[in-house]
DNA sequence: TTGTAGGCGTTATCAA
DNA sequence: TTGATAACGCCTACAA
């Protein structure tokens, strides 16, 4: 009763405790034990304040709560762009986690542009989010920004990518096994001359995907040639680039960083007039399951993106809880997909070995034990 | 200097605002004034607070500012799985809208259950969005969800699809036109007997793209023959066993209401034998970037994803704003995307007329006039 | 078991 | 132009 005067607009507001304290005439303190659950309430008391809340629609303000407890149960998570194909499955296996949890998410796209990555990053530390997920863009923090995140003390766990100037935990994948299995594949049936898409070797991922490359032509006995391999961006439009420049050249095989790449240096190949897998064998990253009627089907390394985002959540709500303490680094195991785009069933039917249909070989050969 | 006592447990605590006043020897008002570039303070006070601002790495905590601006600069936006590609390009669309706007997004998953989609809508009011976009589950609200969020006074704006009890705005698309131009070129191309695997009839969209379908063959002198309907759910399995069921009697051609049914679909022809376009031809909704180098290439009807989500952030943001009294029901046209999966290159071949390579031909199709 | 009052970090009103 | 101070809605230590 010390407002003073009335409100001036009647603006509609939502009940907050006190209306329902009054109305059930009890003090704050005891709605807040009820709805929270905690503490000892006579079930006389309870029973009024549960009916009051329903009867007013009350619903606590998270705001309110957040800044006093200093806990949002919000969490941020930063990836280059939601469009890209590989990221809507690691977001919602961070969603799932967090959901489970109770924290719910904060979607941020930063065009793989550092700028909008920095101001999302501030923005989410703003908006006082109880920790971050991060898929670096290329480059490294400004150092007022790293220092802006140090001191906020907000846990941050990287992405795929890992970076100098994040010393945070992050959850990352195989992926120089993954392109040495995909490249050793393609020379196991029978390629000699493998090009390479690469993605960009600033980025940690980008460099050992181009590690595994080079480490599984070594081992297969294979001439690593520079002119070859086309460094790219991840991109459509870098793929169709380097198609238009490689496929020219005639390599056996192709082996692509990345599914956007592969769908650019397709393009090309339609463009040029080549088929894949008559004319070239095509391996590359990341297999989406509507894709599985189209052709060609894609010889790919998969990686397990919903556990990704899952694994990301985890680690970052035991560091929220303080459980967590030693950096971790999560490396997830990808697996190769054989099916056709590789020229395997070419090259099996070439030798009259191949009896299965079409959609069972690729999957049997995919669970070959030399692919472990 | 009222602080009592120290603090506890020297828990780090970002600056705040009394800091920064302390720091620069106003008081906080001054600074509230210069971060929010607001009033007029003179030239001596504004380099002060700024330095101590720079100084103390200052940021306003923005759930405080939330709760008594009533304002978080904040939308939440639900949908039925990020992972349906439908979804990813049209959140990125609100996401940019937002953005430019200072608005941050909260990303929820319904996966097309009510109690999913109840719970989240409660958790966003509780957080206090400024607004919602929500893509409608199947079934109603619940009386008192609904009443709930009508009493929130939290503006929403429905995607896709309409529900009778959301009163509010809503962006949707002209799906019986997309259909009705699909089917109709399905006929013109000499297709008779045209199957139609549709969305759930009980979700508004479903049902237009069913009347589109109906009154396409109507106008194009055909029967409606309900054996070769099946009504799926636009998950990807209904599509496989609608195809199953509708395939081995040998319709001419397919139309399927959503792009992951086509999916289930084609797995199924797989499974028979049937080959799209040699076998059956094929038209549906949602066209891909990544899917133009794959074959069959899909006659689609192409739904503008970005701007329902961007639209819809508009006309959120002009009804946040008190600008929009009116309701608005905003239809976006849809665009038939011609290629080769309908059959239409076949007919051609055999007729002879076909002398453009196949890339070209079905996006100079594309823009025929009658397609308008 | 229940109530009171102070504090969380802002903005905004009203004096000075 | 500036400063003091009351909201905003919640939680919780401490008192009763």
């Amino acid at each position: 009763m010390k407002s003073k005067r009335p409100r001036k607009k009647r603006l509609h507001k939502a009940s907050n405790i006190y209306d329902v304290a009054r109305h059930a005439r009890v003090s704050v303190f005891t709605v807040s034990a009820v709805v929270n659950k905690n503490g000892n309430v006579s079930p006389t008391l309870r029973r009024r304040v549960e009916a009051a809340v329903q009867k007013l629609n009350y619903r606590p303000n998270l705001l309110a709560r957040g800044l006093v407890m200093r806990q949002t149960h919000t969490i941020g998570i930063v990836v280059r762009d939601i469009v890209n194909p590989f990221f809507p499955l690691l977001v919602r296996g961070a969603e799932d986690a967090a959901q489970k949890a109770g924290y719910s998410v904060l979607l941020c796209n930063s065009d793989d542009q550092r700028e909008k990555e920095e101001q999302y990053l501030e923005l989410l530390l703003s908006k006082r989010v109880d920790g971050i997920l991060l898929n670096k863009a290329p480059g490294n923090l400004s150092a007022s920004r790293r220092n802006l995140l140090a001191e906020s003390r907000v846990p941050v766990v990287s992405l795929m990518r890992t970076s100098p100037d994040l010393k945070g935990d992050a959850v990352i994948t195989d992926d120089e096994k993954g392109a040495f299995e995909a490249v050793s594949h393609l020379a196991r049936v029978g390629h000699r001359q493998i090009a390479l898409v690469s993605g960009p070797l600033s980025v940690s991922n980008g460099k050992a995907r181009w590690r595994g490359f080079r480490k599984a032509l070594q081992a297969s006995g294979l001439q690593y040639e520079p002119d070859l391999v086309i460094e790219g961006d991840y991109h459509i439009d870098s793929g169709y680039r380097a198609g238009l420049f490689l496929l020219p050249r005639r390599p056996d095989a192709v082996f692509v960083a990345n599914y956007l790449m592969t769908v650019g240096l397709m393009k090309a190949a339609d463009e040029i007039g080549l088929r894949c897998p008559e004319d070239f064998g095509l391996a590359s990253f990341d297999d989406y399951p509507w894709l599985s009627c189209f052709r060609p089907r894609l010889t790919t390394v998969e990686l397990p993106k919903y556990e990704i985002g899952a694994t990301a959540v985890q680690i970052l709500l035991e560091r929220i809880s303080g459980k967590r303490i030693r950096r971790s680094l999560v490396k997830l195991m990808p697996e190769l997909h054989v099916r056709e785009s590789c020229g395997f069933m070419l090259r099996k039917r070439d030798s009259k070995e191949d009896s299965l249909t079409p959609q069972e070989k690729p999957y049997a050969a995919s669970a070959a034990p030399e692919l472990q």
